[in-house]
DNA sequence: CTTTTTTGTTAACTTAAGTGAACGTTTGGT
DNA sequence: ACCAAACGTTCACTTAAGTTAACAAAAAAG
């Protein structure tokens, strides 16, 4: 289970035992159930997640309806904004599927970048490419029209489309069920 | 000059003089002209800004149009995608107006993170901040629709609507000119 | 000061997404 | 195994955005 996260971390560097000892210390690996949730809108979290194995998910509550905004599957990290701004949540998280996450807060990380000091950097590099590529998707999600975007999301994460109901990845994709369902029938019909 | 980098830090962290001194013998302040390219399409750049004053816009050429997806103002921060993958950027980035920047690269960040490890924490926090803030606007692009996205500009960030051309802004707001003209005649006959 | 280019608007028409409702299917709970 | 809720699809209709083109105004260039 930890193999996971250092695999993850080894990537942007290496961890000595100590440092690998150091986490295991923190004791933040927790399994959800499917539908669990982590957060609720109005509450004030200051726990960051990165998910082991399984698929967590952002929405929001709007006019009694869930907007999806985001999915989040093996590698991702997930730090919620009011975590970072210190106000209550505007969105919903919770488990797509029975998860495997860690979880840390602000304390922990305080501890362990004191500690280790190149894990700050770590976090610092991690986090900047996170807001880099985030802005990168932005930028191609209004580019690009619904289908394209469906199109787009075929390419770049297919397995979501086996993982997530399609009414949540409607708004994932910023239409209604009922225009992903007629873009999908529309592709079956093209093809053939 | 410096007073608008130093007083936006310090609500960070206030900087001692050694710091501030640190800063301003990296020589980072630019002055450039309406219409200068600070980046282009397949280029490599290392660089990463911080408006003093004036507005950059970063925008793709996609089919011979130009494509909008952001603009930074005062006080405003922006790292392009190829500063952190080391890919050619896809996009471009030029100055909207007569603009003072800083202009830093890696090997600076390197030199001051060194002598100053706090400004690394600085650079974390603000980059998580800015991160969580990106997928919050994100977030909010997806659940609105156009008009919608239109009149939460007007409340954000009224100043864009007197600086930037509308043609430009509209495909910021994801749409086209025709459209954006289309809603704020709406917009107009509807208050009254 | 005049010319050219850029910008913003309008209009007629096309295309695609939103809406509301119905229906069958799948899923989950008991 | 059964029932209820959740899910996905389809349809008819409405609404809004995309497209193409023409034109006026403003800004930049000479």
């Amino acid at each position: 289970m930890e193999k996971e996260l250092f695999n993850f971390i080894a990537k942007y560097m290496p961890l000595s035992v100590e440092e690998k000892e150091a986490i295991i210390e923190l004791d933040i690996f927790r399994n959800y159930k499917k539908g669990t949730v982590l957060l609720k809108e109005g509450q004030y979290s200051k726990a960051g997640y990165f998910v082991i194995k399984g698929c967590i998910r952002s929405y929001y509550v709007i006019d009694e309806e869930e907007k999806s905004t985001a999915f989040y599957t093996e590698l991702d990290s997930f730090s919620p904004l009011c975590v970072v701004n210190n106000k209550p949540s505007e969105y919903y998280v919770s488990c797509v599927e029975d998860s495997i996450l860690t979880v840390a807060n602000l304390e922990m990380e305080k501890i362990i970048f004191e500690r280790f000091p190149r894990f700050e950097t770590l976090c610092r590099i991690l986090s900047e490419e996170l807001l880099a590529k985030s802005q990168a998707s932005f930028d191609d999600f209004k580019t690009s029209s619904p289908e394209q975007r469906y199109l787009k999301l075929l390419e770049t994460r297919p397995d979501l489309l086996q993982r997530v109901p399609q009414h949540q990845l409607a708004s994932y994709l910023g239409m209604k069920p009922q225009s992903l369902s007629r873009i999908r029938r529309r592709l079956v019909d093209q093809h053939k």
